[in-house]
DNA sequence: CGTTTAATTGAAAGCAGTCAAACTATGTGG
DNA sequence: CCACATAGTTTGACTGCTTTCAATTAAACG
């Protein structure tokens, strides 16, 4: 029973952590049709103004939600970790408002849109995992919103790197000192709505004052306290101990 | 059967403009035991870290969502008009995230949160509609990501206003030429992350290039479309069309 | 190794913030 | 109806965070 997995176990794990899941709702759950995708880095899993015909969960790797302007500027609006329903967010909408995108080489189990729309509104218990996600997802988006609009640089990242700290945590997926940051800083820039430049800056302020330690893209927290006070962090918008 | 109207029969109209809701459906809402409030400028439906107990339906006037950093600047992230529900994004989760307040008086009906969330997760329908509101609330909330993180002051302004105009307008609020704005500048600067001083001058400078008018808080759009241009504004992330 | 991509650094420019003051509108009490 | 108080708007001068532009260094890749 170790190897392989069923993705949707992974799923089913993400949304047991928010809400109680019955072993009928698991086995129905886990039923779902499901293909593997391999993703390259930058792939798109979703494109803005199509529609939507499956529901990803990415089962390894990481991944971003993005939209661009019309003077070609950029803004990423999330990250995602292992675990997560990628489409969840389009799962009730017709036409996609924004870019998902492979942040690394990932893997993604695709189930068919309608499918997963039919079992949430068929099983009051899936019903209300999915809205419990979705809620939460909501919360991010709008710590962001007050991350992009109020915090000065410093604050921003700093913050950043605290929610991702605290999301690989969530899944159980964070080493021991510090984890590996996927992003070039041209992405990190676009997450905090920044220029790379003012980025590479900010992080090595970050860094001379001790407040992380790096090793090309792997980030330690010498002094988590002291960062997550600069980042005003708090995890309560993560809704962690839902459940 | 014109006056008084159940105050539900707002949020009816107000779901049924993104999914189909049978008279069953309908009638189960208007049944929901619910009691008005009147509410002043500033007063709180929510606060932040606080348990829920009500589901509150903005009846008149309008609210607005908000969040305090540790050094006492707040961003404003998301505005309410009439008929639109304000907890959904609460009715899952077991604290509060964020704060609702009222932007002017107002009336809220409130709802008992417990029959609320049941009656959603009874109703497949009503459960249907409720995550179509709050998969589109989403999707404001990640434009909102985008336009205080990657639109300059002036676009970030005209990005608000042409907002607003849309989402009275499906409200079926809408004036003939324009709408009062509810808002100080302080607010307005709260909203797009900017300070109110920063605000005023680029209120003018959208007013000198005629690309609107005001008259106090009376705001016209005289050239909406050179507006939206300059707002860099879509109007596919309010999925109006969706029913 | 050479090539490409990403990270780093410096100097200059610009958008937005800060501070302070004046002005306007609105409301209240005499 | 006017004096005064309050809240909000407007303006100016100055500062500063962030961007822009350009160039250099370092790392990743075949």
């Amino acid at each position: 029973m170790e190897h392989p997995i069923n993705p949707l176990e992974l799923l089913v794990r993400r949304l047991r952590t928010h809400a109680p899941l019955s072993q009928a709702s698991v086995d129905a759950i886990l039923a779902l049709p499901c293909t593997m995708r391999n993703l390259e880095p930058e792939a798109y899993l979703v494109r803005e103004a199509e529609k939507i015909s499956v529901c990803a969960i990415l089962v390894s790797g990481y991944a971003y939600r993005q939209k661009l302007t019309s003077d070609g500027t950029r803004q990423i609006v999330s990250l995602h970790v292992p675990g997560e329903p990628l489409d969840f967010q389009h799962l009730f909408l017709e036409v996609a408002d924004h870019n998902v995108q492979a942040l690394t080489t990932a893997q993604a189990a695709h189930v068919p849109h309608e499918m997963m729309r039919n079992l949430i509104l068929c099983n009051s218990e899936i019903a209300r995992a999915a809205m419990v996600y979705l809620s939460i997802e909501a919360s991010i988006f709008r710590e962001w919103v007050v991350n992009v609009g109020r915090r000065e640089a410093k604050g921003r990242l700093a913050h950043l790197l605290c929610e991702f700290a605290i999301r690989l945590d969530t899944q159980g997926l964070s080493g021991s000192d510090g984890y590996y940051l996927p992003m070039t800083q041209e992405q990190l820039g676009d997450a905090l709505g920044l220029t790379p430049v003012h980025v590479n800056r900010t992080i090595r302020a970050l860094e001379l004052e001790g407040l992380i330690k790096r090793d090309r893209r792997n980030i330690a927290f010498p002094d988590w306290k002291a960062l997550a006070h600069v980042a005003d962090f708090n995890t309560r918008y993560l809704h962690i101990e839902q459940h």
